[in-house]
RNA sequence: GAGAGCAGACGAACAAUCGCGUAUAAGAAAUUAUAUGAGGAAAGUCCGCACACCCAAGGGCAGAACGACGGAUAACGUCCGCCGAAGGCGACUUCAGGACAAGUGCCACAGAAAAGUAAACAACCAAUAAGGUUCAGGUGCAACGGUAGUGUAAAAGACUACCAGAGGUAUUGAGAAAUACCUGCUCGGUAAACUCCGUUCGGGUGCAAGAUUGAAUAAAAGGUUAAGGCUGCCCGCCGUCUUUUGAAAAAUCGCAAAGAACUUUAAGGCAACUUAAAGUCAAGACAGAUGAUUGUUUAGAAACAGAAUGCGGCUUAUGAACUGCUCUCUUUU
RNA sequence: GCCUCUGUAGCUCAGCUGGAUAGAGCGCUUCCGUCCUAAGGAAGGCGUCGCACGUUCGAAUCGUGUCAGGGGUA
């Protein structure tokens, strides 16, 4: 788990980055990006969904969960993703190709999408 | 040695680096330090409770669950003991295990007949008929107790012996029941068919229950005894209702450390369990914490699987390697 | 968290007040038809009734457990 201002939390805003429908996607995840900053010192927050349609068993989807949160930590720490500083919210959504995966493959999938960008 | 039966335990360990939740302490704050952080099933939600709120002026009809007996428990559909039945050579296992002799229904096809003192196709007696009987044949899951004999014209519980059931009496037991004797009493199956009997349950909603604080509870228009509420229905009772527009939907508690708690010992009890003493305090969020990488050991860095108000059960899933007791067979002494 | 429904042929559904060969439509295969195709006609195979255990003489149907899928509600 991300420390407690890097969580996106309100329910509005993950409407609001539901809808500007500004994605990138492979068979493993899905990333919505929302809403440029206007002011540089508020940080980017995350949010990580598994839903039940990928998986029945809630400990498959929460070990889904937790890679995609120590990749996104890690990516952090090191300052490989500067690009997504100029977003005030991302959302990794996964998806059916990511049942099974190990740390590489998610850390591999998340860090092309968002270079990507 | 082989094969079974029953019960039990375990659910990888250690170290390093980078991280997360909660609590405590320090600090103005950023933060730092210390402690601690997922199961035997946390699962399914199948039962039972606690806890909380709503409705409870009544009356009636429904309804649900359970079902040998005795006990345990907060309670149970759970557990323990025991009886009976069924299965197994045996250890042992399984059982929705009240009543069809209160009433109603159903029992296809076949068969005379599927339960009503029941047919007379063939058979038997007899000269024939009237009559007697249901033995034998045949049908079917099931044919009005069964087997063997006596008896008779031929037969039949008509009579006898044994077996099965029913009723009664006596003894034993806390009881289910068991044993013995008597009565020819013999009346099909099905209640996981309706139903009857007994026992239990005030009803409803589930922590998103609910409590407190804060905010709001306002205005306009229209309609009229219909809708709404009180238990599923009826009677009965209460009672204005609907639409449009506006605002709000946050925090704290419940709830996380104290109880039907856990561990050990002792006493009582066949046991479930109870009582007493001593010790322990052990997750807890609200977009939701237990992770990532590496090394060593074991057996290949292993199964099923992730707490959301809390307990007691049941059911289901579960890798590898184990432990104890018991039974049967075989071999050796 | 709570409530509720459904599993039958390749697909969509009947049958579910126990009685036997489990039906219907679409589809599939073969044949007829046509110069060829389609329409049309004839025939055919198609099923452990989700699974397990039980009740019963007999279970798709009744009961219990279980597995899977869907819907509702806050």
């Amino acid at each position: 788990m991300l420390t407690k201002n890097l969580r996106l939390k309100k329910y509005s805003a993950f409407i609001a980055t539901y809808s500007l429908n500004n994605k990138a996607a492979d068979e493993n995840l899905c990333i919505y990006f929302g809403k440029e900053k206007q002011d540089a010192e508020i940080s980017t927050k995350f949010a990580f969904v598994v839903s039940k349609k990928i998986h029945k068993r809630a400990v498959i989807r929460n070990r889904i969960k937790r890679l995609m949160r120590e990749s996104v930590r890690l990516l952090l720490k090191n300052n490989k993703i500067e690009n997504l500083n100029k977003y005030l919210s991302v959302i990794i959504v996964a998806r059916k190709g990511s049942i099974g995966a190990d740390f590489e493959k998610i850390n591999n999938s998340i860090y092309d999408l968002i270079k990507k960008k």
